[in-house]
DNA sequence: CGAACGCAGTGACTTTGGTCTCTTACGGCC
DNA sequence: GGCCGTAAGAGACCAAAGTCACTGCGTTCG
């Protein structure tokens, strides 16, 4: 495994500026923000905050990718949301004063980089253009969550097993629009379970179901959705 | 039922004033918000919104209360909040371009002051504090929404039934402090199923069992909490 | 007055979700 | 090769959630 070495802050403005949140902001604003911003390491599994804690400030992926969730005191975790390089995290505790409303780890070997929340502030103050960025990225977040909710609320597990292996399919064809059916799944079933709320048992039942079905098939850690509009259909089934 | 009037622009100005979300706001801007609010009456059951609509503004309100809410095709409903007088409404999609991420019932006669996303974006532009307002107040709503989430995920119905009846006490006790132990719930059976999640009969079911075990007890549309304790530890038991 | 309706309670039943436990397979790795 | 640790498949079992059908009870309203 490489040492991974803590970027410059050249390479700090660079990511800033190709981040979604701050696409767009004038290279003052930027130049301002990299300031502030300090660089630090999460390895794999490494907690960043953990929820109830107060709110620090927010964080920018410069490398890597974090997941926020909630635990449950048995022990499971429910993942909110996944977040790859260019994505910026708590952005919205920063704002109403509260603490983190759920924890966040890294699940690779990653870089961040942090904006203490007077900062931050400072800079929304300053430049109404930022907030309304904010505002609109807290847009995608909220659907996010209220998805979550539609689907815990009038979906069976089957239905959201195959909306999730939907979900990756088509995150799969951006990237590469060329392999249409055969997915990579970098998952195991236990974090299969935790997107989706459920335990690794049904996960690896209804999987097996899906097979046996002729809607999928698995190979290895490979995924081949053979029969994507049934899987659809699947998807959408409630009850 | 007396007839609703509309309210005069002075009134528009006043309730605008007292909504928290422009609470501290100064007297020019309110005054500018309030030039281009537009008053509409919103009779019982009746739909403000439907979800997928595409986003036209947003809506304080002035009197009565409405309902966000998803829906089924079984015909399911979960409610995601209730917002009272002075609340504001579909405040976020207005930033990010997309449709409304949900639907909006008025609960009761109500009225109802509509911005347009035109107008309101262009105040929190002149006025970066007036977006760090609706920051704020977005960040309570996403950890209502969290909430919901982890109790969907994490609790039973009837743990998630003892949560919501403590809400509601809580929320009797802020605002008369007096009475402390009893509730008059204005829900029917079905509305309290609808914000927790599930079905009338398991609602029927279990707020009889909590009645039987001695926690609470059913007193016509009144529900008396009789040993406060227990109630808060079936609102946080697992599984 | 009684018909109609909305709301609540209940029993019997089915389906789904979850637990527990054990087996198997696959990599590393000493 | 043999030894671990992790991941996945599977069976038996149990509990929770949800469905269906029916009853009773007040209101409201022709």
């Amino acid at each position: 495994m490489p040492t991974i070495t803590l970027p410059s802050r050249g390479q700090i403005s660079a990511a800033l500026r190709s981040a979604q949140l701050f696409a767009g902001l004038d290279e003052r604003q930027i130049a301002k923000l990299a300031q502030h911003a300090v660089a630090r390491r999460a390895e794999t599994d490494e907690l960043i905050f953990f929820e109830g804690d107060d709110c620090q400030g927010l964080y920018v992926i410069y490398s890597g990718a974090v997941k926020i969730f909630k635990q449950s005191a048995q022990g499971r975790e429910q993942v909110l949301t996944i977040e790859p390089v260019g994505s910026v995290v708590a952005e919205l505790p920063v704002f109403d004063g509260g603490p983190y409303p759920a924890s966040c780890k890294s699940i690779e070997s990653s870089v961040l980089l942090f904006i203490s929340k007077d900062n931050f502030r400072r800079s929304c103050r300053e430049d109404p253009e930022l907030a309304l960025k904010v505002l609109a990225s807290v847009g995608a977040r909220l659907r996010r969550l209220v998805t979550i909710i539609e689907e815990l609320s009038f979906l069976t597990v089957r239905s959201r097993l195959a909306a999730m292996l939907l979900e990756v399919a088509r995150a799969e064809k951006a990237a590469r629009p060329a392999a249409p059916l055969r997915v990579t799944l970098k998952l195991t079933q236990q974090e299969i379970a935790n997107r989706i709320g459920t335990v690794r048992e049904l996960v690896s039942r209804n999987l097996g179901r899906l097979q046996a079905e002729g809607i999928v098939r698995l190979d290895g850690h490979d995924l081949i959705i053979q029969d994507f509009e049934r899987l659809e259909q699947e998807a959408m089934a409630e009850q």
